[in-house]
DNA sequence: AATTTAAGTGTTATTTTTACGCTTAAATCA
DNA sequence: TGATTTAAGCGTAAAAATAACACTTAAATT
């Protein structure tokens, strides 16, 4: 019998990054950052945003370090994706890369910021080949977002504190990539009982205007204790 | 504007480990191999089994090999679950460990090298404390479970090649920790069609006998290429 | 005053889920 | 060998969730 468990000493050590995977909704698309490589291998080619952790960091640090970094912004949703650990992902050198997903209100980040870093905002229809195998940590970004946005309320991450019915569904929309029937949806959206109605409407995509709404997370976290259930219907 | 991303040469290098839950289930109740440490600190107490990984190999690859050795298992059911970053976790030194989940037929693996590792079986209903994080582990193995075995064939895993319906649905009541309605149960499995009922019974657990099924691999493979999507409601 | 635009609203059919108890096969026992 | 015991096997009806579908309304523009 040969020995499984080792002691510390035997184990190697290992370079380890951490890529961000980041959304925005703009436009009634759902967005991605990128940004230009600026080492070799694969310099000037589009990658997800990406470091390496650093001494005394967790891994969900050096990704909160990350975004606040390149956005401005603290305090997102962000939620850790996978370990990507083929020994060839990374033709530069061996380097394991932990994948987190962040969802952000596209237009309170710091756009000054994205642009000094040669970041860019390319929508997932119509996203370009990335590097590496970051392609593959986006189309599981993707699943995860379609997977949770049903039932936990993490799409308001991506709309400002006040938001329509009309947008909000178009965000949905833009996440599962079809057309969502708008009373069946506002119906499934409302009865979840975690929308406030602003006394305000929004005048400007329609003549008649559209109240707008708040996500009310007192009450969801409440609800939630109550064994409430957020599920969207989409 | 200080840099996000960095050279190679800039990174840190780190140990990796893996840690697996190892599913099996045995006598109506679902067991998880755990193993006394070998190693300071926290020498003989309970653990998850793991290693660290090894020059060249993936962290797939480094899971199947800690299984093999602990079970003689090859082409067992494994899946990635969760990169354990805490700056702490490991009180003897800095380690990120990957965890993976797998489920195997507790009758077929090597009893004798699981006894020769040290290594025991007990039920999740009643699990020691285990060392550093790993009973966080355990839960989000169990999680990931109850979210799986819904909606994929995973259960199937950890039974023996022929089983009946009564086992199979013992099995998803230590899955969920609950009682099973008999009738809701058979419906919801049988009509997914992917059970074959053999010609012949199981006498041992009562009188009357049930019949022994054989879940259809390939059948399913075939269903789900037509979009089939099977969902076990328990 | 007429037109245009998108917001807002209810009902019905279908499907899925849940609840619930009697009959049957076969071994064991008297 | 007939009676008893044990768990397997089976079907229906009510309730809940989902899916399908079209007209009215508010308000700006012409």
């Amino acid at each position: 019998m040969s020995k499984i468990i080792k002691g510390y000493s035997e184990g190697i050590k290992e370079l380890i990054a951490i890529d961000c995977i980041i959304f925005g909704f703009d436009n009634d698309e759902l967005k991605l950052l990128v940004i230009k490589r600026i080492h070799e291998p694969s310099i000037g080619e589009w990658s997800l945003i990406g470091s390496f952790i650093q001494e005394n960091e967790s891994l969900d640090n050096a990704a909160k370090r990350i975004l606040l970094k390149l956005t401005g912004l603290d305090n997102v949703y962000m939620s850790q994706l996978y370990a990507h650990g083929n020994v060839d992902r990374d033709p530069g050198a061996r380097v394991i890369s932990v994948s987190y997903f962040a969802l952000i209100n596209i237009h309170e980040h710091d756009h000054k910021l994205v642009k000094e870093y040669g970041a860019r905002w390319v929508s997932i229809s119509n996203l370009p080949a990335l590097v590496f195998d970051h392609n593959c940590m986006v189309e599981i970004a993707l699943k995860r977002l379609r997977k949770e946005a049903k039932y936990k309320p993490i799409g308001f991450e991506l709309l400002p504190s006040k938001f329509t019915l009309p947008k909000l569904q178009s965000l949905y929309e833009a996440i599962y990539q079809k057309k969502i029937d708008k009373r069946n949806f506002r119906k499934s959206i409302l009865k979840t009982d975690v929308l406030e109605k602003l006394d305000e409407k929004e005048k400007e995509s329609s003549k008649k205007g559209a109240f707008y709404y708040s996500f009310n997370e007192a009450n969801y976290k409440k609800l939630t204790e109550m064994g409430f259930y957020f599920n969207v219907t989409v």
